[in-house]
DNA sequence: GCATGATCATGC
DNA sequence: GCATGATCATGC
């Protein structure tokens, strides 16, 4: 074992193992690198090694294993080999390596491909543990971030190229809202609700599941009911507004660190509370009322003068307006992207856009409600995800049908007005979510799996499961 | 008054 | 020109 080891600390002179800079200075060398080249660069190194050097080191040559970018990095480039899961993988320095794929989008921007998971939650440990001195934070404080680019091009991932390399430290009002999270997180452990986590119920650090496959359950420390596996993971759009550091989004919170931001933000909304939106209008000083006025005013509050906020960007936060009538109904369901069928049918409900969208947002409502004159008025905001078992059995029943339909073909025939109706699943099938159309007119169509077409169609929230999930606060007259 | 098909309006 | 959020309009 020490022989081992040290022959390890000799063969590392390229970087001093303790300093998270020099780690950092020497991980440059990975940048425009794919990793074939580092892999081959290896190969000639270990080459000029004595015969018993050589044997330490494991080929890892698996192009199917996504993990295995990282492990080849480790092994090929820093040259240790994988440690235990409970410190950082640059135990001495505190730095745990993070390998992961971004990608370039149309309008030439770049995003995280995919959420950056971190470490499995311990069920039964992290209830003992607190954020400072707990697991979690102490193995992922410090991250090396290699990013590579992904191109759906490369069929291996050999061939992706390295582009950046760089440490990373949540700090300041980010770290704030990540302590938030795990408490949340924690606290969800503790009331017997891990099967009730979401990535939605979270703003920045998120509980993914984590598991070979969707059936995988485990047990949690206060409750029976077995819950599936989960990791700590900052989400997809969090590790977005990261790597764009020129970043375009206002934040709201400015300057000091304040903590319990969801509270903060309807702090901010509650000012404002009872004023109708000419009043808000005035006060704000907006002249034009385009049609999204009501969540336009949200963003205004907040003093945003765009339409997008750093920390919901970070959050995957999405803004909707909500109007309440005098008679306590929501007048509008909630719309949706529009669909493609041809893709639909070919999706699984386990990964499917639809679900995964639900899990992963989360919403902010801004909730303003007629007075008996109906002037809508602000009555005050409320932050929500679709809760777990609403997601898993109503939606998901109205999803697998609609896929059902859609691969047998579904019946298609017109009114003596000339409107397309079908047997797509309606609002009164359905407590949560239901299928309609969504597109610039009966004649913005799209391609039906059976070639013919139909007008474009998205999924939207029943209003009425909407006014099922707000606050009682909002429901009652006063 | 609601359900459902249709369409508007903004922003990129 | 299209995606998206929002809302209109008709018929039951």
């Amino acid at each position: 074992m020490f022989l081992v080891l040290f022959i390890y600390m000799t063969a590392k002179t390229e970087y001093d193992v303790s300093d998270p800079l020099d780690i950092e200075r020497y991980a440059q060398g990975l940048v425009d690198k794919t990793f074939r080249q580092i892999w081959e660069l290896d190969v000639k190194r270990i080459q000029l090694l004595a015969e018993e050097q050589k044997a330490h080191y494991v080929v890892v040559d698996n192009k199917r294993n996504k993990g295995n970018l990282g492990q080849l990095i480790e092994e090929r480039f820093f040259h240790y080999k994988p440690n235990s899961k409970n410190k950082p993988d640059f135990e001495e320095a505190g730095v745990e390596l993070k390998v992961s794929p971004y990608k370039i989008n149309k309008d030439g921007t770049k995003s995280a491909k995919e959420r950056l998971v971190l470490t499995m939650i311990d069920y039964y440990k992290v209830v003992e543990e607190n954020f400072d001195t707990g697991h979690f934070w102490n193995k992922c404080r410090h991250l090396l971030l290699v990013y590579y680019l992904w191109k759906q091009e490369i069929q291996e991932n050999l061939d992706y190229q390295i582009k950046f390399a760089r440490l990373f430290e949540p700090k300041g009002q980010d770290l704030q809202i990540i302590r938030e999270d795990y408490a949340k997180i924690v606290s969800a452990i503790r009331q017997g609700k891990a099967h009730e986590l979401s990535e939605g119920s979270t703003t920045y650090l998120g509980a993914v599941t984590k598991g070979a496959n969707s059936s995988v359950r485990r047990g949690q420390p206060f409750s029976d009911i077995e819950a599936k596996p989960r990791a700590f993971a900052y989400k997809q759009s969090y590790m977005t507004v990261v790597l764009n550091r020129k970043s375009t989004y206002e934040p709201i919170v400015q300057q000091s660190v304040v903590e319990d931001f969801e509270g903060f933000i309807a702090q901010k909304i509650n000012r404002y509370k009872g004023y109708s939106i000419d009043e808000l209008c005035d006060e704000l000083n907006i002249s034009s009322k385009p049609k999204n006025i009501a969540s336009l005013l949200g963003f205004r509050i907040l003093g945003i003068t765009k339409n997008q906020t750093e920390e919901f960007a970070k959050g995957n936060i999405i803004v909707k307006a909500i109007r309440i009538s005098q008679n306590n109904t929501i007048k509008e369901s909630m719309s949706f992207p529009t669909f493609k069928f041809k893709e639909l049918v070919n999706e699984e409900w386990e990964d499917s856009t639809f679900g995964n969208y639900l899990y992963e947002t989360r919403f902010f409502f801004v909730i303003y409600k007629e007075d008996s004159n109906g002037v809508l008025r602000l009555r005050g905001c409320q932050f929500w995800n679709m809760p777990v078992s609403d997601i898993e059995n109503d939606v998901r029943q109205m999803w697998e049908r609609t896929v059902v339909l859609l691969k047998d073909g579904i019946q298609i025939w017109k009114d003596d007005k000339g409107r397309n109706h079908s047997n797509l699943p309606q609002k009164k099938e359905n407590r949560v979510s239901h299928i309609r159309p969504h597109a610039r007119d009966a004649n913005d169509t799209d391609e039906l799996p059976d070639g013919r077409k139909y007008p474009k169609q998205c999924f939207w929230l029943n209003n009425t499961y909407i006014l099922s999930q707000l606050d009682e606060e909002f429901k009652s007259n006063r």
